[in-house]
DNA sequence: CTGGGGATGGGGCCC
DNA sequence: CGGGCCCCATCCCCA
């Protein structure tokens, strides 16, 4: 069968980003012969093509069963396979290239995971085309370890795994492949097997607590936690909790780093605004495309908080309330602005005639409208530093 | 004109 | 990377 390179957007749940796909892989099941329905599921060859490591997304329980919700890596289709068919536990595995068996028929078909995953990355040398048992047999899928929640990042357990170290937490909340991280197995538990196929299971992939001893039995170690890792800057030292904080850091706010790199800019295509981040671009696309709709008179926002404070509008909902006098408000800002009123010291203040005010807006009232003591300037717009906070 | 309330926009930060 | 939230700013309106 001709390897064949198909854009696929229909079944994309994001509509948008085109799923390619290369080969299938037809998995017979195996120990049934009456039963030899052929189940076709369509993976990626080369996962690294589309799983680059900013794109990797982890089953959730919301759409885990769907082949086409960008998890085609071997192992989540066939981490779809098993749950959606409970009594299907042995598979083989025929290379739809070559037609011949791929996968060792040991009795309980189950593999250990391909190279070509081995620390998330992918290998230069392309593997051959591999399934994956997730389940034991005999295990009812609601016993399955490897339900999709909480997230769990497949590659980086069964790296892991193949490396003969303790897994990576299926909690652990970065997904992205230069967070991963490895510790050394526990003293008490020997190394894996070489080969955990040759074992009577594979089981789902462990959290960091457990252990894979030798019995293949998993050993939760409560005691022992791994700490959570920082991400430090080279330049200047400052560390982060996540790889993404170190990056934003590094590119946008790292004064050691400053001018060792481009700095990138986005400009919005609509009008001429640009933003340092893309994260900011599209926040101010939002204004243009506005998707926050009112069902109530059909107005529409930039963003859902938006919506919800205008929302109060017609609720008459206030739920920010002023200590002083217990006057009610919609909006925070707006209860903020008011406890001005309250204090005697005005926040702004005129460098020139020393009058105070609650408000920036006021102040710059002031100033427009003529300060006895200032000269406004009807070209010039009111300058930030004509003000003195107080 | 001034002061204040209401509504909204947008950047930044944290999770 | 996106959502939620916070904060600041601004504009409009009214008393």
């Amino acid at each position: 069968m001709p390897a064949t390179v198909e854009t696929n957007y229909s079944k994309c749940p994001l509509k948008k980003r085109p799923i390619k796909f290369e080969d299938e892989v037809v998995v017979v099941k195996k120990d049934e012969p009456e039963n030899l329905s052929v189940k076709k599921v369509i993976l990626d060859k080369n996962a690294n093509e589309i799983h680059t490591p900013s794109t990797v997304i982890v089953p959730t329980p919301t759409y885990p069963m769907h082949p086409w919700n960008l998890h085609n890596s071997p192992y989540i289709a066939e981490f779809y396979r098993t749950i959606q068919n409970p009594a299907v536990h042995h598979y083989q595995q025929i290379s739809p290239m070559r037609g011949e068996l791929i996968s060792p028929s040991s009795s309980e078909g189950s593999l250990s995971p391909p190279p070509h995953y081995i620390n998330g990355r992918s290998s230069s040398v392309s593997p051959p085309i591999r399934t994956e048992i997730y389940r034991p047999i005999g295990m009812r899928p609601s016993e399955h370890r490897f339900m999709p929640y909480p997230p769990y990042s497949p590659f980086t357990g069964f790296a892991a795994l193949n490396n003969h170290q303790a897994p990576i937490s299926p909690a652990y909340s970065d997904y992205s492949f230069s967070s991963m991280r490895s510790v050394t197995p526990e003293s008490n538990c020997s190394s894996l097997p070489e080969d955990l196929s040759l074992k009577q299971s594979s089981l789902s992939p462990p959290s960091s607590d457990e252990k894979i001893c030798e019995d293949n039995i998993i050993k939760v170690n409560t005691k022992e936690k791994v700490p959570p890792p920082r991400y430090q800057c080279p330049d200047c030292n400052k560390s982060y909790s996540t790889f993404s904080g170190l990056t934003k850091h590094q590119q946008f706010h790292c004064p050691a780093a400053e001018g060792n790199q481009a700095k990138k800019s986005f400009s919005c295509k609509d009008c001429d605004k640009t933003y340092v981040s893309l994260g900011a671009l599209k926040m101010h696309i939002r204004t243009h495309t506005l998707p926050c709709k009112c069902t109530i008179c059909g107005k529409a926002f930039s963003r859902p908080w938006l919506l919800q404070g205008h929302i109060r509008t017609h609720t008459g909902e206030k739920p920010f309330s002023c200590q002083h006098c217990h006057r009610a408000f919609a909006d925070r800002s707006n209860l903020r602005a008011h406890l001005q009123t309250h204090s005697d010291i005005k926040k702004y203040s005129c460098t020139t005639c020393s009058k105070t005010f609650s408000r920036m807006s006021l102040l710059t009232k002031h100033n427009e409208s003529g300060c006895p003591g200032v000269q406004v300037s009807s070209t010039t717009p009111y300058s930030m530093q004509n003000y003195q906070e107080q």
